[in-house]
DNA sequence: ATGCTAATGATAATGATTATCATTAACGAA
DNA sequence: TTCGTTAATGATAATCATTATCATTAGCAT
């Protein structure tokens, strides 16, 4: 039977509280300082039970790290592809005709959908002009 | 300058001419036969300069491996949980304002969209039947 | 307080991907 | 056609995120 762990709490309350979309390393160093003797495979062995039991988010791997999501309502994300950046954006509600049609089409159950806006933002925009400006001597 | 060089020539072939959403090392072992001198370095490094330059698309790390698709014509993905199968689908075109207010609210630059629809096929869904009726014995 | 065992810490192992570097081959110029 | 330049490759070592292992610790029912 599964037990109330102290650690797990805090994995779980680290992620709802924080806005951006951690990776496992992350949360490790965020609460280490708290509890000294942590250990990073039992933030990663967490992380993957929690997945599975709906309780977080994966929002997939990026820049070769999974990142992970502490909101379960339904939303989406907008990533950064140069840094990897992730937001949160508002749920669209998907066009259900279409979801109909795959489900028979390809035999496929639909568990659920993601919606990844994938582009640039303002800060790796900014240094990519700087970048080039100063190619331009 | 870049060359027109043969092995780099048959990956994306291999890759146009499947359905399916290969890894790297299937892409290797399906060309193998015909270029016995072929290295799986190259498959990672000409997939890895193919996604950058637009030629494939990357469907992301599913089950650990990075997935890439032949297909840059705009379309989604259908995506079994257990298994990893992917399926190519219909492109639904996303709400244009949603977009526009995103690329206001988070100063982000939005360059596509990916839609993934999580779920079980066919084959795993049987699967877990069957699975489910031993264990009723 | 005791016993059972889930949860953990430390760390080795795994496995996909990338880096390195000597060699090969594409291709423009002679 | 041959030659020279250097992009592309093969072989393999290195990297690094994640997982497995196993002895120890700590929830929690009794």
């Amino acid at each position: 039977m599964e037990r109330f762990s102290k650690k797990r709490q805090a994995i779980i309350d680290c992620l709802k509280n924080t806005k951006t979309h951690p990776t496992a390393e992350w949360i490790y160093n965020e609460l280490k300082p708290k509890f000294k003797d942590l250990s990073l495979a039992t933030v990663y062995r967490n992380l993957k039970e929690l997945k599975q039991s709906g309780d977080i988010l994966s929002v997939g791997t990026i820049l070769n790290k999974e990142r992970f999501d502490g909101t379960v309502l339904p939303h989406s994300h907008a990533i950064c592809s140069k840094c990897g950046k992730v937001f949160d954006v508002e749920n669209i509600e998907l066009d259900s005709e279409t979801k109909k049609r795959i489900q028979k089409k390809y035999k496929f159950k639909i568990d659920y959908s993601n919606i990844h806006y994938v582009g640039i933002c303002k800060e790796c925009e900014n240094r990519l002009k700087e970048k080039n400006n100063k190619g331009d001597i």
